[in-house]
This record gives structure tokens, sequence and C-alpha cells, in this order.
RNA sequence: GCCAUCUUAGCUCAGUGGUAGAGCAGCUGAUUCGUAAUCAGCAGGUCGGCGGUUCGAAUCCGCCAGAUGGCUCCA
């Protein structure tokens, strides 16, 4: 029977028996089977090379270079994981150990003696000595009265567990080594192309991730086909702790946390500086697209909240306070807020869309563990708003907000990202109708924008279909930010209404959206992508002045009040050390613009400027041109 | 909240049961300096907190707090 197989888009055709395995064909073909091809893929999915060709005609045969490649390598590396630490802890119950994005991992139960980093090497280099065998993975199909008896006798309950939830007639072992695991496959044919693992971590993980289950040990590792290449990736790794914003908030001294209030951020003058950049040219920007500002207390009443649901769903993550008597609640949101501004007049379908913002500060108890950074926290700021619209106007309304996310996120360099839809979700409220609707105009403003997106069915609120927005940054890591929600809960809750042209009264479709996030969150993950190298309009000293001696400090200081003047960060070295030092300094701060002033500069009416983004130095620029080009390249994107 | 690890000077970190250390930062003095660290001196710590074991605890044990990596969670 002729076979057809791709690889690296290159075609070749072979004649095969459909009982011979695939690998057999390869090698007749002269290619690299099980050293740089791992398995193939057909219409139906996965094959590996061990397994006989079938009634499979096309093949594409996959590699390190394609995510399949890589799910099949890191998935025969579990197992190869699990064999070594078997060796070291012969009484380990296994569970689960599939490949994730980055490596692998192994769930194991070490009935009270985990493994410690310090016991990383050995695992290593047992790993290593099993992988380099190599190790042959053979597939067999057992019976569940076998499968179970097996693990029975090896007193895994996990595995039992797992066995009887599957169909009787597709369970399969796989053996490699004397290692036999409970496994769908598929494999690599054998562990040869693994040549190097790194056990990255230890941690907690609960049996089938429910918290009421018995807390397993979670082995993180990663394996990759030379050397090298693990190498690249420890590399990258020190490259995203180098660029960690929890580190470099501390050296560009822009925020800190405290014992005396876990999860709530303190921010620093210079944060502050950045904060606010970010927020007046949001808040500009918003103005521009035809919102308004509104500000509403952080402390209501609890009725308020029982009001809207939170105190229903949320009351855990909820502080609460009393004032005469009454209780009150920290605002967890701002909706209900922004519902009592909508309220205070009678509202015209004239009148809508009605799109109110908020840079709302709301306080939420995350659980200590989740607590990281600035990325989680307990009280943060969000750029909220709220739309309150007809629900003809919705697809309009949508295509405008992803226009304005797209703008807002170019103007980071976050260049690619990816869209969820996610659509009515089970339990739901509101007609079928209205949810038709709904999910027809945001889909409707999607492709209206042509913009790519996924669908996650059944993922919406409860009160309405959403679309969430994932940015990657210049790691390529992806950071979700953005979020817009309809609605249709919210407004019934609170009795909104406008009177539409037919004089009765409507409810109107609130969408909530918030394109940052939190600025908390939003300046961890600026500084995580930009290492720290912030853009001259948000970067919270612009310019350094440096005078060469004490001598020239009061010119120094006319060119700082004229560099305020005109609205921008300067700041001024006032330090008795030598020029050399200063500059060390203010490149180690990452300030953007240098202006060295000594004697030339003083008596001529100049600045030498460095230049930190060009590496590049300029003599004798006139002050009032370092200050128009200082204003002109401090301009934020429009 | 759960599991594991960690917490020593403002910061980065040495110090494995026997008198708490370094570098940087800070202060004082000298120096007044031209593009990535001037020199000298000084000061700075109930070793996260509380309790225990011990003749003796930064070090060993327990509890608490905070942090880190995960899990669960993120309406």
């Amino acid at each position: 029977m002729a076979i057809v197989l791709e690889w690296k888009g290159q075609r070749y055709t072979a004649d095969a028996d459909p009982e011979e395995p695939l690998y057999a064909v390869l090698q007749r073909l002269g290619l690299p089977a099980g050293t740089e091809i791992f398995a193939a893929k057909t219409q139906e999915g996965l094959h590996e090379l061990a397994a006989p060709v079938g009634p499979h005609s096309f093949f594409q045969l996959v590699g390190w270079e394609s995510p399949e490649g890589k799910f099949v390598f890191w998935h025969s590396s579990a197992h190869i994981l699990a064999e070594a630490i078997q060796h070291f802890w012969p009484d380990c119950k296994l569970t689960i150990g599939p490949p994730i994005e980055n490596g692998f991992y192994y769930d194991i139960d070490f009935g009270g003696h985990p493994p410690s980093p310090a016991d990383f090497p050995r695992i290593e280099q047992k790993f290593m000595e099993l992988a380099q065998q190599p190790e042959y993975f053979v597939r067999k199909k057992v019976s569940q009265e076998e499968a179970l008896r097996y693990y029975e006798q090896k007193k895994n309950p996990y595995k039992v567990e797992l066995i009887r939830e599957l169909p009787p007639d597709e369970i399969t072992f796989y053996e490699s080594g004397g290692f036999v695991d409970l496994c769908k496959g598929p494999h690599l044919w054998h562990s040869g192309p693994v040549r190097a693992v790194k056990v990255l971590s230890l941690a907690g993980a609960y049996w089938r991730g429910d918290s009421r289950n018995p807390q397993l040990t979670r082995v993180y590792a990663i394996s990759f086909p030379s050397q090298a290449e693990l190498e690249a990736y420890l590399h990258l790794l020190e490259e995203a702790a180098r660029r960690d914003h929890r580190v470099l908030g501390k050296q560009l001294d822009l925020f800190s946390f405290h014992e005396e209030g876990p999860g709530f951020p303190f921010w620093h003058p210079k944060g502050m500086r950045l904060l606010n950049a970010l927020q007046d040219w949001l808040r500009k920007k918003l103005l521009q697209a035809g919102y308004e500002e509104i500000k509403t207390p952080i402390i209501l009443t609890q009725t308020l909240w029982e009001r809207s649901g939170h105190y229903e769903n949320y009351r855990e993550n909820m502080y609460f306070t009393e004032i005469d008597e009454q209780p009150f609640a920290v605002k967890p949101m701002n909706c209900p807020g922004s519902t009592l501004v909508y309220r205070t007049s009678l509202r015209s379908y004239r009148d809508l869309p009605l799109r109110l913002f908020e840079f709302g500060h709301v306080h939420r108890h995350e659980l200590s563990g989740v607590l990281t950074g600035l990325f989680r926290v307990r009280a943060f700021t969000q750029d909220d708003a709220h739309i309150y619209c007809t629900p003809e106007q919705i697809q309009e309304e949508i295509q405008a907000l992803l226009r304005l996310v797209q703008e807002v996120y170019a103007a980071f360099g976050f260049q690619e990202k990816e869209i969820y839809l996610s659509t009515r979700p089970d339990k739901y409220i509101g007609s079928l109708e209205l949810w038709n609707q709904a999910e027809a105009a945001l889909e409707g403003a999607l492709r209206a924008a042509g913009l790519p997106y996924q669908i996650n069915p059944g993922d919406g609120a409860f009160y309405g279909p959403k679309i969430d927005f994932v940015v990657r940054d210049s790691l390529r890591r992806r950071w979700q930010l953005g979020t817009i929600q309809l609605d249709f809960s919210m407004p019934q809750r609170f009795g909104l209404t406008y009177v539409g042209p037919d004089g009765q009264a409507h409810t109107p479709v609130m969408i909530h959206r918030a394109i940052l996030g939190s600025f908390e969150r939003f300046v961890g993950v600026l500084l995580e992508h930009t290492a720290g190298e912030l853009p001259l309009w948000l970067a919270p000293v612009q310019v350094k002045i440096l005078p060469v001696s004490e001598k020239f400090l009061p010119y120094a200081r006319q060119l700082q009040a004229k560099v305020l003047e005109r609205g921008l960060r300067p700041a001024l070295d006032e330090s008795d050390e030598k020029l050399g030092k200063k500059i060390r300094l203010a490149e180690q701060e990452k300030v953007p613009l240098i202006w060295v002033v000594g004697s030339k500069e003083a008596e001529t009416g100049t600045v030498a400027v460095r230049d930190r983004q060009h590496r590049t130095q300029r003599e004798a620029v006139p002050v009032e041109e370092a200050l128009q080009e200082l204003q002109a390249r401090s301009l934020p994107p429009s």
C-alpha cells in the first residue's frame, strides 16, 4: 500500500505494509527515525513511530520544532523522570505526569518523605543514565482486570481510580526499561534523543486539582535534545529573573511591600511619576473617545452589595467594616457605584451610549498564597468603565472598544495578542434571545474588526458573554490584560432604565470593560516587558542633570526648573561625587537622557546630552534645543 | 487556605552549637572633579516574632508572620 510522508516540507512516498511499524518505513527512506523524527500526525491525531502504519495514507512527521513533537518528547521524558524517582523512592505512588507548555511534571504521593531540591542532581543523573541506554517505549493493551490487579498490588489508589473511569477496552500500559505506567501514549520510539534534563522545582498539587483531595508532590522538569538547548533555556529563565518586576521595582525605587500590609503596594515618588504618566495618558485618551470620568466611594453599605449580588457570590473576598453600627463593605468592584451615578437622572435613549470611566481603587481579600508582587495584590486601581447602551448599540460600541484596545496596546509595543470570546454558560440569567443577540454582536464586532479570536464555549459569566485580551511580552510570555463583559443582570438588579423613542421605560445593557486591567498589574507587566527600560513618555525620570562639580549646581538647578516648567520629569544629582560615578548611577537607574553641565555649558548656555537609547553623546547643545527635543520625545503615542 | 523552601545592617549576600561579617548605600572629613565606582574615617544588627532544647542557639525543635515556587482561587 502506498503512503505519503511529509518531513520538513518534503514529501516522500513509500510502499508500506499496514502491519509494519512506521519507523521501519522511515528507515527504508533513510529518514532520521527516532533521532530527529519523534512522531507523526495523521487525520486521527498523533501516531507514534513504533505503531503499525495501519490504514493511514498520509503522515506529517514531527520533531522538536513542532509543539506536537515537544509534547511527545516531554511525555516520554515524564515516564523516565518517574522511573528515576522510583529508583530512589521505591514506595512512592505515581499519579499523572503530563507534558506542559515548557517541560513536564509528575504528581507523586511520596507518603510523607518527599524529595528536596538537594536530590535534584541525583535524579537528573539517574534520568540521563536511563534515557541514554536508550529505553524503548512499548505499548501494551491490557484488560481492566489486569490493570486493576497490577495497581492494587502496588497499593496505588490513584491509578486504580483512573482505571475505573477508563473505557474497559481502551486501557494501555507503556513499558520502558523496567518501568511500567498506565498511559494512553503516544510516546517516542525510544529515549535516545533525550540528551539533557533539568529538574526545576517541587510544588504541592492536589489530586485531580481539588483542594478537598490529598496533596501530592509535583516535580517539575524540562528536557531537551541537546545540552546547548537546555543551556539556552536556562539563560531565558535567568533573563526572566533579571526582568522580574519585583526586583526592578526595588532597584528603580518605584514601590515596596511591607509585612504591615501584605498584598498592599506602597508607591514611592518615582513609582507615582510612572503611575501618573500612565493615568494622565489614558484619561486623555478616554475623554477623546467620548467617556466621562466619575469617582465613587471606597466604602459603601452592605445592602448595596447584597443588591448587586456580590455579597452572595463574593463575600469571602470582601472586607467589611461598620459605620454608626451599620454594616459596610470596602468595594471589590466599581460597578454598583457606577449604577448609582446612572440613576441620578432620568435617562433618555438620546443619552445613550453613556460611557462612564473610573480609575477605581478596589480591595479584594485574595488568599495569602496567591499574592505575587504587583501581579496579584489585595488593593489595586482598575481602569474601569461602564457603558450603558441599548441592545442595538452593542455591536457598534464593541467595535469602538476593540479599536481603542488595539491602540492602547500598540502604544506599549504589545504587538502579539490573543482574543478569547466566552459564550453562554449552562447557568445563565436573561433571555436566550438577548444572549444570542449579545453573542452575535460580540462576534460580529470581532469579525468586522478583522481580528482573529478563539471561542471558549460556555466560559462566559452567568450575567453575560465576554471578550478577554491576552498579550505576549518581549519574552513571549502571556499576560491577560483587558476584558469586555456584557451584563444583563446588574441593570435589572438596580432597576436602571432609559426612556425609549416609544416613551416607555427600557432596561439598558451594561458593558463592563477594562483595557489595562489594573494599573498596578500593568506596571508589573510593563516592567518585565521592557526590562525596566521605560520609554521616555513613561520614564519616572526623563532627564537627569549632572553637574560636573558642585560649582555648577546653580546652573543645573536653573535647568531643572526649566524642565519642570514644561511639565516634564527631571532629576538632579546634587551629590559630591565625580562625574563618572554620577553617570554610572544614572545609567543604573535606566534614565533615558542625561544632561552633563560644567564650565563650558554654564558659560554658553548649553548642555551635553547623553542618550541611553541611541547610545550617543552630543556636546554643546543649546538649552532651548535640548528642552524642545526632550519635550518632543516625551510625547506619548497619540 | 494547602504543600515545599526561605527570612542575618537600608540593599545584595557570607556565616552548620562557642564573643555577628563583607561589599554597596549612609554619615563626617578631605577632594571640586568632563562621560559607568576619588580617598580616609565613623556609624549601623534583640540574626522576622514568640516559645522550647542546651552550660551555651543566627545555627536544633515548635508555633506565628511575611516572602518565593506551585496547587486551589481570580465572581
